[in-house]
DNA sequence: GCGCTTCTATGAACTACTTCACACAACGGC
DNA sequence: GCCGTTGTGTGAAGTAGTTCATAGAAGCGC
């Protein structure tokens, strides 16, 4: 397992920090564990704290209104989870479950919220990250307005070996994902998935 | 017309800001006019200033591959495009074109820039504002997931109604939209959204 | 290795959208 | 008032997805 800094190192969110900072907020965090499909919190619920996962996985995703659920995004180590419930105080806007047994580092609103004011060069980084992410965000919702299936499930499957560390563009990629975790991340049946990937 | 700090006062990025603040970076605008029709700034230009809209309204949309068009959002006096930039530094992400003859207050990157680094206070109040996009963003996203058209259309009549400032639930709101904008904010044709409406 | 569970494969019937084609209405310019 | 432009209404035919049903393959517990 990696040191606590340099796991903060790998978070999007705050990779652009000195080192100096980025001790100061790991320290601030209790490490917690969650057993594979443990939910680690749910949409709706009070946010107070941001996780940072050391090992393992979760799924982030939202409940339809018919009770399906899509998958927003899977998360691995160095990512973190419950940063906007941070930022502005609302509750969960998604679901986050474990997939394998997995490891998170808190630091609740009270510790980032005191580290946060006493560093106003994080802040401007925070900007600057959250602003891409509202970006990638839009760029998502462009994609299901203009793409059909195939372009998606292409797309996301480009993605997804992307986020495999040691990728060449060139290189096969084995991806551990089933048709139904694609087919919840890309609003579709499972069917439709399965009949696309064998054309 | 308002006062000038009035307008920034109802910037939801900026609405949190004391006064003297707002007047600050207020000081630092130039008024610029724009002709119905006309695009403010393109997708992919470099990006390097932030529009207060003080006069008419504009359009923020994107192109998808095939040359298709898709409005994200119509936005009034008060709100303001091209934030992403000034915080991110990269190309815009979308077009904007003003719906109206419309006058927008603009705002330059360094003007910005230097405001924001002197105002730490400011840059949490940013921070909480680009998270409840970010939501905004996910939950449009859920709602192309799951929703069918009847109910994306119901969705965008109510928030397009909602925008009027004097509304009363109860209240008959006149909204000024043609079909072939709604349908590209809904990502799908005219001929479909017409049909819905007359059911 | 056997059996249970999960995952994959595939066809048939259905539905929600699409595009295309065209008619009609409403409105501003002059 | 007439005319061009912009917007609305509708039908016919096509397509990309859906659900449902069912069967086979693969992996895991013991």
């Amino acid at each position: 397992m990696k040191q606590r800094k340099e796991l903060i190192r790998d978070v999007p969110l705050l990779a652009r920090l000195p080192e100096a900072e980025l001790r100061a907020l790991a320290s601030q965090g209790r490490a917690r564990s969650y057993a594979a499909g443990v939910t680690i919190f749910h949409e709706g619920d009070p946010g107070d704290s941001l996780h940072i996962i050391i090992e393992g996985s979760v799924r982030v995703a939202v409940l339809s209104p018919s009770g399906a659920e899509t998958t927003i995004v899977v998360l691995g180590p160095g990512e973190f989870v419950g940063d906007l419930a941070l930022l502005d105080d609302r509750p969960r806007s998604a679901s986050v479950v474990a997939l394998q047994p997995t490891k998170t580092l808190v630091v609740t609103r009270n510790s980032f919220a005191r580290w946060l004011s006493e560093r106003p060069q994080a802040a401007l980084a925070l900007l600057e990250t959250l602003s891409l992410r509202v970006r990638r965000t839009d760029e998502a919702l462009a994609d299901f307005a203009f793409l059909d299936l195939p372009h998606r499930l292409a797309k996301r499957l480009l993605a997804l070996a992307n986020v495999q560390p040691e990728s060449n563009p060139s290189d096969r990629v084995r991806l551990r994902v089933t048709q139904a975790e694609l087919a919840s991340m890309l609003g579709v049946s499972r069917e439709s998935v399965n009949k696309q990937l064998n054309i």
